[in-house]
DNA sequence: TTAGGGTTAG
């Protein structure tokens, strides 16, 4: 037929809808989608019907189908209706038989992000031609569609395919399924995630230790241990075994949260399950042995794993550098950091995050330039971590107005100020006792937009407390769990130290209940904070049953526990005592101060209270 | 091909 035959024919609307798709399929094989500039007549009958039949035509190829399509979404001003859902379901269908996945996924991702095309699963299904597909179409469709929703963060529309697939039989892939939870984990949707893996098991998608996993991280990163330690167990008596990943990730947890008998009980499990200790087990309990004081436990794991032919990896190296960094011992950090690279290892921003840190901590920040220097060197930008840490190294030495430079650079830069830094600021002006300045940073902060966490409250309540005003502090412990931020072990400690410094045990004892029963074991600092309000008021021998109840429960006394308790003993003329505690002190590997030598003296000529 | 460990504030 001629082209002027063509125009006649369709113009007078006599030929059939079929005939017109055939038209344009010709049109499209000869010359692409340019065969409509050169007849635009081919597109005065072409609406959503023609368009599937065009699709739908063997003719043809793929590819061309695609091209046609992207023409009718790119040029929608000649038409009167858009592309129905029925033309993409053609679409998906042809794309799908030339194994074009990518493809398919594009024109699900348009369906899925258009209101008027966004249809339950069931409907899409419907549209599907019949018996011009292998059996799998369908699963796979669902699974692929599932996919897109969970992408794109649409979970309700991701559920209703999975209730589909339940619904029909189809069997759902668990890796779509782990997609899905990881998703819902990023998104702080741990309910849901929770929710939807108890599904997956009642819907028998074949579970492996993967997803348990996941929603296990999950829930240990909400701080549910607990629930997470009960799906371990639950899901191990449906046959899934956890792994050491799952280990390790329980046993982090209960290493954050300081519990000792939880670490250890896992341990044994896993000793018992046979399962070998990977890097990460290594790096977690480094971390576990340096927070219980054992320092030199951390460098003896550190040789074990590499005996067992474990190669340290360069974030073994960053924890072992931290930790060192953490105690002070920065040679050994930057000796560590040497043998990483001669090893052909790179070193990341976290570690030069941990030396700068380091350095920082000892006061050395002309080093800390130096290192920022050699990262840079690297390529390594210096991120919002390394720009708060230099912001806490300069306000932790009092050195505000230096901080003050860091952070305009750090704006410059474009980072916002954020928690970490109003933090840091408040706590270094608190410490010059500029407690107006310190608090009103903190408010700026809450002008600025941004909630304050727990760090925050609990730096409010020591700022409240160093100033003497204890019920604002009590008021600001009331206002935050109001607010739903939930006090932690500092907090406790911090408010506990405010009441027995003004020497009201009372209170103090009260909130040591509190804490422990909110599942809180009391520290080192509870304890310091106590034996040092009961010598203030004049209790020493309530203060040394408390020094001796530390011991029970297996808590280190530091260099102020030992000073609290004998300046306690000393006032008292209970001068036998400290002398026995100030040798103990000595033994202990602790170097007492001036403070405690003076009052030794004094003590030798104070009569007995 | 999907899960775990490493840097900052009290």
């Amino acid at each position: 037929m001629s082209t002027r035959k063509l125009i006649q024919a369709m113009t007078k609307k006599s030929i059939s809808h079929q005939e017109i798709a055939s038209n344009i399929v010709k049109g499209l094989n000869k010359s692409g989608v340019k065969s409509f500039t050169k007849t635009p007549a081919l597109l005065s009958n072409l609406d959503s019907h023609v368009a599937h039949l065009v699709l739908l035509n063997p003719d043809l190829p793929p590819q061309s189908c695609m091209t046609f399509f992207n023409f009718l979404h790119q040029n929608p001003s000649p038409f009167s209706h858009k592309p129905d859902l029925r033309v993409h379901v053609t679409l998906i269908s042809r794309l799908y038989e030339a194994q074009k996945f990518a493809e398919v996924i594009n024109v699900l991702n348009y369906i899925a992000n258009d209101d008027s095309l966004r249809s339950p699963v069931e409907n899409i299904v419907s549209l599907i031609e019949d018996g011009t597909h292998e059996p799998k179409f369908v699963e796979k469709l669902c699974d692929m569609l599932f996919r897109v929703y969970t992408d794109g963060r649409m979970f309700e529309d991701a559920i209703g395919v999975f209730d589909y697939m339940e619904k029909s039989g189809l069997k759902i892939d668990e890796r779509s399924c782990v997609v899905f939870l990881l998703a819902l984990k990023r998104c702080d949707e741990m309910g849901k995630c929770y929710g939807f893996f108890q599904r997956m098991v009642e819907a028998n998608v074949e579970t492996t230790v993967y997803s348990m996993t996941i929603v296990i991280d999950g829930l240990c990163t909400r701080g549910e241990v607990q629930r997470a330690k009960n799906l371990m167990d639950l899901m191990v008596d449906r046959g899934i075994k956890p792994n050491v990943v799952t280990y390790n990730t329980l046993i982090n947890a209960y290493v954050k949260r300081n519990d000792c008998v939880g670490v250890n009980k896992l341990l044994r499990s896993m000793k018992s399950d046979q399962l070998a200790y990977s890097a990460v087990t290594y790096s977690v309990l480094m971390e576990w042995n340096w927070k219980s004081g054992k320092i030199g436990e951390v460098e003896k794991l550190f040789d074990e794993m590499r005996e067992r032919g474990i190669e340290a990896d360069v974030h073994v190296y960053t924890s072992v550098i931290s930790l060192n960094c953490r105690v002070g011992n920065i040679k050994r950090a930057f000796a560590l950091f040497d043998e990483l690279t001669e090893k052909g290892l790179f070193p990341t921003s976290h570690t030069y995050g941990s030396l700068i840190d380091g350095v920082c901590k000892v006061g050395q920040m002309e080093a800390a330039k130096v290192l920022i220097k050699d990262m840079q060197g690297q390529g390594f930008n210096v991120n919002q971590v390394i720009f708060n840490t230099l912001v806490n190294g300069f306000c932790a030495r009092g050195m505000i107005d230096e901080a003050l430079n860091v952070k305009a650079v750090m704006e410059q830069k474009g980072f916002e100020t954020d928690m970490f830094a109003y933090n840091s600021i408040a706590s270094g002006l608190c410490k010059l006792k500029r407690y107006g300045e310190a608090k009103g940073w903190l408010f700026t902060m809450m002008e600025k937009g941004l909630t304050p966490n727990v760090v925050n409250f609990t730096t409010l309540i020591n700022i409240s407390s160093k100033e003497g005003n204890l019920e604002e502090a009590n008021r600001l412990f009331k206002e935050m769990q109001k607010k739903g931020v939930r006090p932690n072990i500092v907090t406790y400690n911090t408010l506990i130290a405010g009441y027995c410094k003004s020497g009201k045990m009372k209170e103090a004892y009260k909130l040591r209940g509190e804490m422990k029963a909110m599942g809180m074991v009391p520290d080192v600092y509870t304890y310091t904070s106590l034996i040092h309000g009961e010598c203030v008021s004049g209790k020493s021998d309530e203060a040394v049953k408390l020094f001796n109840e530390m011991e029970q429960r297996g808590l280190k006394q530091n260099q102020v526990t030992y000073t609290a308790v004998i300046l306690g003993l000393s006032k008292e003329g209970k001068s036998d005592e400290a002398f026995r505690l100030y040798d103990q002190m000595k033994e202990a590997g602790l170097t007492p101060d001036d403070r405690v030598y003076n009052s030794l003296v004094c003590s030798l000529h104070t009569p007995r209270s």
